[in-house]
DNA sequence: ACGCGAAGTGGACACTGACAACATTCAGGG
DNA sequence: CCCTGAATGTTGTCAGTGTCCACTTCGCGT
């Protein structure tokens, strides 16, 4: 056999899942199916991951990189030039792509937030700005506050508020009370959602 | 065999397996451990539940009626008598039960969300005032807007923003990044988080 | 009294995650 | 250049699960 050794079989395992998890969630991650479909016998994945969990874990980390990438690209669009305007418009805009990921990749969004462990082991009690969703919102939020458009004292727990609000949001929409919800009546709740929020803060 | 018949089984093993829901979330509510634990041979669910998911369903109709209940019970609990103020507080209480149910029964309040086929059957559009939590938040916000806390412009949409809110902080709590976040800190932020509602729908 | 249908049982199958022992390949020092 | 040890994959196995099937047992109406 000339591919005894799959070479890099981790980086092919893990996205294999990922594929996986995309079109099947969570409980799609069937450690046998991953070894089938990247053609390598069950157990293999054992040499390169503890657990099951250590390789949804990987696939977590690259949905919320995903997502964060979704955000950032929505957030290149908005060409307002009033900087408060503009900021205000921004933090929209990351709430709406923020939903729209988690409507438009369900399997990858749900995946992001069931790793067991998460990335509580560091032990941070007030999870700071670590660059993943949750650092882009803190800078948008910075931005509305540099752009005068949030004082100080409300900026405290800002962060919270958005991203718990468009989160809610999102799974209400996909496993809650607003899954039958056309999707011209979903943007539209959103956006009054959005609108309370945005007046909240202001 | 006194028993071979059980009499009311079905029953029974909703009641079991909202045991198991109740420790170990839905992944913990294994169709043979609830029949081993009701006495019962595995297969005799099978008579009085065509799935899985069916028990599940049940389940989470009662986790849906204990979250309800949870929140009646502290609305309850305001004593407040200026009417705007009351309505106010109520709101925020109820805010603050449903996030507290989802932190104490975090499996109940999984499996509650974890339905496949959820309540959407009927094909509501626009999902009305069904009586449960959603119900109970509607009630609510009529109430505020009866008292003149709340423009009627401004109450539509208002019950998405609400639940949104408080769905996704608790979700945050349970499985995101406040994972960590210890309780005192959790109930400043979640207040925090609640006034920006409030102050939103003002 | 009896028999018929509902309720519960036991056995099977395909599937999963995990473990252990074995086979193969690669790297590097004699 | 070969030989050995450590990575890396593989086969075999076990316990556990959801679901289907045929079978048994019981209660109830005629």
């Amino acid at each position: 056999m000339s591919t005894y050794h799959h070479g890099n079989l981790r980086p092919a395992l893990v996205e294999t899942a990922a594929g996986l998890a995309r079109t099947a969630g969570p409980d799609g991650v069937v450690l046998r199916e991953v070894a089938r479909q990247t053609g390598v016998s069950h157990n293999a994945a054992y040499r390169h991951f503890a657990d099951r969990d250590e390789l949804l874990a990987e696939v977590a980390a690259i949905g919320m990189a995903q997502l964060e990438q979704a955000m950032r690209d929505r957030l290149a669009t908005v060409r307002t030039r009033d900087p408060e305007r503009r900021a205000r418009r921004r933090l929209r805009e990351t709430g709406r792509a923020y939903v729209q990921f988690a409507l438009a990749e369900p399997g990858m969004f749900e995946v992001a937030f069931s790793a067991k462990g998460d990335a509580a082991a560091a032990g941070q009690h007030v999870p700071e700005v670590d660059g993943g969703p949750y650092g882009l919102l803190h800078e948008v939020l910075d931005e509305l506050v540099a752009a005068g458009g949030l004082s100080p004292e409300r900026r405290v727990g800002a962060d919270v508020a958005c991203w718990a609000a468009v989160h809610g949001f999102a799974l209400l929409c996909l496993r809650g009370p607003l899954q039958a919800l056309p999707p011209a009546d979903r943007d539209a709740v959103l956006d009054v959602a959005l609108d309370v929020l945005d007046r909240g803060l202001s």
